[in-house]
DNA sequence: AAAAGTACGTTATAACGTTACAAAATAATC
DNA sequence: GATTATTTTGTAACGTTATAACGTACTTTT
């Protein structure tokens, strides 16, 4: 896929974020790049979630940059957002499979996408929760 | 719990609702019964949430009624909405405990909430398509 | 170079959600 | 039962997130 500049320029703030930035969020920090309205970043966003670079995360209205290596097959993505940090990262295990399947085999339903997102506390964050007690 | 007069509208119209509903959509429906603004809405469906009467649909950005008989625990619900009718159903399965536990044992991350919505075709309209082909 | 397509910037507006404040209703205390 | 306190309510303004509409500039193809 061929980006063009203003997709470059909002992949590589996603990259260099440390956790999900708003639309808005992202217009803030690329306006010294040039940017100057809303509509600038979703257009951008928009391929760039077509293919999977980058991901919505629903639950904190933000978007993150794909952190599978290139050639990932991004079947069923999952996240997991740390209420304390913000960080998140994705994982992709065996049980989100084993659970789409099962929805599909008892209820019949068959899913094209999926929003999975799992909200806590991430190991670092309740490491240092336990310390303090 | 006991409900006030708006919350028990709100709760109300959830339930007649057939597929998930905005808060503003929910005021359009209530207007004929005094609703005037946006905020009854919210607050009404503020405590709704918490005691998990209705739960929000992240991905369509809607609210529904909880399906669950009163007594249900509602450890982590699941949801599948139908892109071509709007139709949604809770399910709450095994392996959606299986794939929570599995996070924690694999990342160490601790989910306090979750965020699980299956996007694709219910049973009826998987049918439908079929034969129409 | 002309035509067609794509990306772009700008402005406006839609859709979703929250905050602030005062009036009304309900419950608690005396 | 009157008085006070608390909760709920209506109204209005505001904040945030996302899209629509428009015309221009730049490629690509022919």
């Amino acid at each position: 896929m061929r980006l063009t500049e203003n997709q470059r320029c909002v992949l590589a703030a996603l990259r260099r974020a440390k956790r999900p930035l708003g639309a808005y969020e992202l217009l803030e920090r690329l306006r010294s790049q040039g940017f100057s309205a809303a509509t600038q970043i979703y257009r951008a966003l928009e391929p760039l979630l077509e293919h999977d670079l980058v991901h919505r995360i629903e639950s904190v209205k933000g978007y993150v940059a794909c952190s599978c290596p290139d050639d990932c097959q991004h079947a069923h993505m999952a996240f997991t957002v740390c209420e304390s940090c913000g960080r998140h990262d994705e994982f992709a295990t065996e049980e989100v499979e084993d659970m789409i399947s099962a929805s599909l085999e008892k209820t019949g339903f068959a899913p094209a996408s999926t929003t999975i997102e799992l909200h806590g506390a991430c190991p670092d964050c309740a490491r240092r929760v336990d310390r303090s007690r």
